[in-house]
DNA sequence: TAGATTGTTAATCGATTAACAATC
DNA sequence: TAGATTGTTAATCGATTAACAATC
């Protein structure tokens, strides 16, 4: 942790994030979730945005909106808002994720067949490489261009394929296992839709999707 | 809505949230947060937790999640922990989501039957009592115990089911036209896992589902 | 008792916001 | 030019954390 040297030593230069610093969390998620409301507008045709329609959509302030965006340069213009198209590119650069990202699905069961043939994760740059299942009757089957392998293939294919996601749409028993084997592999983020409690090492990151608990948040301020 | 009663005349006592304020958003996000791993926990046959092993799951820093339920009473035993059973209702209640929701799901495909079969939400005290679809072929198969609905049924379910979610598993194209109806016959709250940007009324949240998103800011600790 | 973990304090740090000049 | 919206300041507020006494 040397930053004590790079905040002393630096000079602020107008627009100024240290390039070699991390992002906090807080601007980080929020990057992201402009990122996620600039890829659906950008969908829909919208060429600009204003920071008040991106706060609408998003429910942060304009003006940290327009804060965080300035830290990293001047992306707006005055008086007509910001180019969604390169918005939208400026934010990849920053989030260090402008590239593609190879990822494989387990489970290709009704869960994974939606993931695997809708384009939400295409959309950002993620392409499914491999679905895997353990069930003899759905490996060989077809899933869009996909061949479903049997899980046993695991190791090959995150070697093969340098994959660094893997995404869980397996049930809750099957999870931990999985877990184990993909951190033996090498895979770095695990993205559980199963409700198991995963243990992995410390260099692997879990993120446990769960809607319910994200309904149950939306709820309380509903009934207050 | 009379909380402004409650707040001007309450007393602050020891464990000293003020039970008629709203929680802010923070506080409320970690609650949640919260609540999902001990639900996890608890199916797995845990009895108690520490803040310390919370902290791992949810990466928040263990003296905040002491703080965040200190707030609202001694849940805790020293040396011990917390008794996750106990905690879990204790939460529910500040949320105030102890109770059962009533949901409309609609669509009927792949990413529908997934949501309708799987118990991520019936734990979590939301109970599927509706599925909708549009497609005369889908409408009157059975999905669990539930039989498909054609959309059009809309208004008279909501209003006999008293349902204030509803869930979105649709294509884009169809999902703004839906939200205007589910605006219409007073649903509160939409969990969009559609890519479309919605438009509604003030009244009504819309709570977007971006598995990619998420992925992409976990790419980033990764990568930095 | 000894060890563990909570509940709480006090100090710091970062997030948030209103306001407005700059400028498209 | 007139209107709109950015970029930025300055001030406030809440979140975060380390540390430790209380106590199970």
């Amino acid at each position: 942790m040397s930053y004590t040297v790079g905040r002393s030593t630096e000079v602020a230069q107008p627009g100024s994030e240290k390039p070699g610093e991390k992002l906090s969390l807080g601007v980080a998620a929020r990057l992201s979730r402009y990122l996620q409301v600039l890829t659906q507008a950008r969908k829909m045709g919208k060429e600009t945005i204003s920071s008040q329609e991106l706060a609408d959509y998003t429910h942060v302030n304009s003006t940290q909106i327009r804060r965080d965006l300035s830290g990293f340069g001047k992306f707006g213009k005055r008086g007509v808002g910001y180019n969604v198209e390169s918005l939208v590119s400026q934010i990849r650069k920053i989030l260090r994720t402008s590239g593609q990202h190879n990822i494989a699905l387990f489970g290709a069961g009704h869960l994974g067949t939606a993931i695997a043939t809708s384009d939400i994760f295409a959309d950002h740059g993620f392409r499914v490489v491999a679905v895997f299942d353990v069930d003899r009757d759905k490996v060989g089957s077809k899933i869009g261009p996909l061949t479903v392998r049997h899980n046993s293939a695991l190791r090959d294919v995150v070697e093969d394929e340098e994959i660094v996601v893997a995404v869980l749409a397996v049930p809750s028993p099957a999870a931990q296992i999985l877990a184990d084997e993909l951190a033996e592999a090498g895979v770095k983020i695990i993205f559980n839709y199963s409700d198991a409690l995963l243990q992995v090492p410390p260099e692997v990151t879990v993120h446990t999707s769960s809607p319910a608990v994200d309904l149950l948040y939306a709820l309380y301020f509903y009934l207050t």
